[in-house]
DNA sequence: AACTAATATGTCGAATATGACATAAATAAG
DNA sequence: CTTATTTATGTCATATTCGACATATTAGTT
């Protein structure tokens, strides 16, 4: 896992079954971790990308700021499919999810 | 969109925004909706592919068997999160649900 | 410094997803 | 046609996620 992805979840305190440490992962908490961050951090990258701000963003999923924030910021406390929603709204296709996924998109 | 997924659309009733008719799906409603049953159809022929039944499954995620089918059917109130962990559970990678998306590996 | 725009953080009731459980329907084997 | 196994469907109380809103913090400008 990059330093990135680490830094994002010592700060965020991710909770992921009964392991307090994220060291004690399991390959598949892990993974699934990994792939959320992933998305996340797509989000941010293809909105700035993009001059949006959260606010506008938000407004074009029916959503709100603050939850655009959470987000971009690897909160637990967010969804796949509101992520996979903004990733889409982003004009970001199936496609190149994948190819994200995949490691062949660099998620910054 | 294929058939088998018009079909599972048709039958599940997804609903979607205001749109009632799934023909009226915004480009990013309707890629939306794609990745959810590319998802939870690899889900699926992953699981026979095992061998495993919808029990065993369900209880390597701590879900019940009744989640998983309502899973494999493209049910609208199954989480992206849910489908996701059980995929990872059943051995997919990350690497190769990228592939899914991208479209280079067959869902069925 | 002050002012502004953007982002982060926390909390609330409402909406949705959760596992559990029951039970129906399908599938297969004898 | 039974019997057993698997899958589908529906309901329920609980848990989680939702948008909203307020407010704090940060970053940039003058």
């Amino acid at each position: 896992m990059d330093k990135k992805k680490r830094k994002q979840l010592e700060e965020k305190g991710f909770r992921v079954g009964s392991a307090a440490d994220f060291l004690e992962l399991t390959p598949e908490e892990e993974a699934y971790i990994d792939i959320r961050l992933d998305i996340s951090n797509m989000v941010k990258s293809q909105r700035s990308k993009r001059g949006w701000t959260q606010e506008q963003l938000a407004r074009a999923i029916g959503s709100s700021q603050s939850r655009i924030a959470k987000l971009e910021g690897g909160d637990p406390g967010i969804s796949m499919d509101l992520m996979i929603k903004a990733l889409l709204r982003l004009g970001t296709s199936k496609k190149q999810i994948g190819k994200l996924l995949e490691g062949e998109l660099e998620p910054a």
